[in-house]
RNA sequence: GGGUCGCUAGCUCAACUGGCAGAGCAAUCGGCUCUUAACCGAUAGGUUCAGGGUUCAAGUCCCUGGCGACCCA
């Protein structure tokens, strides 16, 4: 498709050309004449108001309530001497009852002059209309704005996706299941940001713009600052800096906010996503798991009232406790003959390759387990599952394992075959911390552009001492995908990212 | 990055093996005081994503490019 030709005319010389928006523009044109168009509206009710208000009144009824209600204007049904239109607010739909014995011959020769999709104010009584739909009998009306362009197919809506990402609000303005979603991610993220609150978590920010990426495995956006003549990357995570906070005293800190990863873009990946990290003092992971077992539900409970979710044919309940295994035992459950740190590297290596792995020369045993995990187990994790204890080498940041020194104490958290938490006893031994950042290092420059690399001023800050510390990151795109039961990242995002 | 599919009126979609480019909704005009995707009649509306090629003839076949969807890595 021509880029420039998304819905018709371009520019004001094509509105008036294109017969479709002639009309509307030559009605908006004369409306600004006649100075029609008010600043504001005193408006009564939102729609969801009047259908609790009214609930009960029976088919038929007329009532000498006198209400303001304003919105976009869809769907009209014109009988002659009376026209039914649907008018669409923020937090639902009227129906307009338009009689031209109420409203009289010139008011109501102007109403039929509007269009869909024009934004109008309305004043009128409550009725019920035969057939029991609620309305509002149009005693008056102002033209509050024009739409100059033509709507979608008020039945079909808007099809096209690519249509729908770029110009969302012509989504949002047709289609109830674009709304469903933007609202519920609100409630979702509201919903987290109270849990935290209410567990004592103090609300951060950390910078974005950073010297260096560090706190995951991934390649960061560069960009350049002109004052400072130097080079810098967006964050690809907030871990680091929300642990500098801890060390500072903030014994509890999270912080919710977009981070930035220069990958692919796909069904689930997006290049700027939102996440929820959270640090705890004197925790462990033990704790960690348990509070997300909390938070999952009460998410579920606030969005959808039940901690049930349907996901195809299968409900998942999202009420704790959740069953926990490790990467290990996933793996050797999965395989025909065991494997650990003691299988030879080299068969390690063949199993891996046989499983469908795309081994790489550099991986160590705990990498290819992780990646035969990743392989065979993933997508079988169905319901609320705690994979747990990773290795060290694929776990830079984590404190080593109480009982295996192979192990770190890390769990991702699976609900229908996505990863939706990773989540550790934070590494705080400032001399371990060391060593991890230099071996990632060591992985960089072997060619692993996605190893991290040494963070000295992280590093100081651990030198002055970080408490035992539990911490956690949650993709807030994919609980939302989960919790509302998209396919897509970009069914989530109001805006995603799409090639200019 | 590779493969497959798609792009036709403002919107949603048809158009057989290459043979006059169509419908519903939206629009315009007319009718209708209880519709719910209202209904009935009429009118108008096209650079078939763009460019190139093959052909007597291209929406349809071929090539290049753009945008998108799905699958794979």
């Amino acid at each position: 498709m021509d880029d420039d030709s998304t819905d018709g005319p371009n520019d004001a010389d094509d509105l008036a050309a294109h017969p479709l928006t002639a009309r509307r523009l030559e009605k908006h044109l004369a409306a600004l004449d006649a100075n029609v168009y008010p600043y504001r509206f005193e408006r009564t009710h939102l729609t969801g108001e009047l259908h609790e208000q009214f609930a009960d009144l029976e088919p038929g009824s007329e009532t000498d309530t006198v209400v303001r209600v304003a919105g976009r204007m869809l769907n009209v049904r014109s009988m002659g001497k009376l026209t039914f239109a649907v008018l669409r607010d923020a937090a639902g739909r009227v129906q307009l009852f338009v009689d031209k014995r109420t409203l009289g011959d010139d008011s109501f020769a102007e109403f039929a002059a509007l269009d869909m999709g024009d934004w109008i104010g309305v004043e009128g009584l409550v009725m019920t209309s035969k057939k029991g739909e609620l309305s509002v009998r149009v005693q008056s009306f102002q033209l509050l704005s024009k739409s100059l362009r033509p709507f979608p197919d008020k039945w079909h809506g808007l099809q096209d996706k690519g249509r729908r990402y770029r110009q969302r609000y012509l989504d949002l303005a047709t289609n109830d299941e674009a709304r469903r979603i933007a609202l519920a991610r609100a409630t979702v993220v509201r919903s987290l940001r109270d849990q935290f609150h209410q567990r004592g978590f103090v609300e951060v920010e950390t910078p974005m713009l950073q010297a260096e990426a560090g706190g995951a495995a991934a390649r960061p956006f560069e960009t350049h600052h002109n004052a400072l003549g130097i080079d810098m990357v967006l964050r690809i995570a907030t871990e680091l800096h929300l642990k500098r906070l801890v060390v500072g005293g903030l014994e509890r800190v999270f912080e919710i906010g977009r981070i930035f990863r220069n990958e692919g873009i796909d069904a689930t990946h997006s290049p700027e996503f939102t996440t929820l990290e959270a640090y705890q003092a004197f925790a462990d992971y033990n704790d960690i798991m348990v509070l997300m077992e909390e938070v999952f539900e009460a998410v579920a409970l606030d969005l959808n009232g039940v901690s049930t979710i349907d996901a195809g044919e299968r409900t998942i309940d999202l009420a704790g406790p959740y069953r926990r295994v490790s990467v290990l035992e996933l793996v050797n459950d999965a395989l025909d003959r065991p494997v650990g740190f003691d299988t030879d590297l080299s068969e390690l290596r063949s199993i891996a390759t046989e499983s469908g792995v795309d081994v790489q020369e550099t991986w160590g045993h705990g990498r290819l387990i992780y990646a035969l995990f990743e392989e065979l187990c993933e997508s079988t994790l169905i319901d609320p599952t705690f994979v747990i204890d990773h290795p060290v080498e694929i776990s830079p940041l984590t404190r080593g394992h109480r009982s295996d020194p192979n192990l770190t104490e890390r769990f991702e958290l699976y609900i229908a075959g996505a990863e939706m938490c990773d989540a550790f006893s934070e590494l705080i031994d400032p001399l371990d911390q060391r060593a991890r950042f230099t071996a990632q290092a060591k992985a960089r420059a072997a060619g692993d552009d996605e190893a991290q690399t040494v963070d000295e001023d992280f590093l100081t800050a651990l030198e002055y001492g970080l408490p035992p510390t539990g911490g956690l990151g949650l993709g807030i795109d994919r609980l939302v995908m989960l919790l509302t039961g998209q396919e897509t990242i970009r069914e989530v995002v109001l805006f995603p990212q799409m090639r200019p």
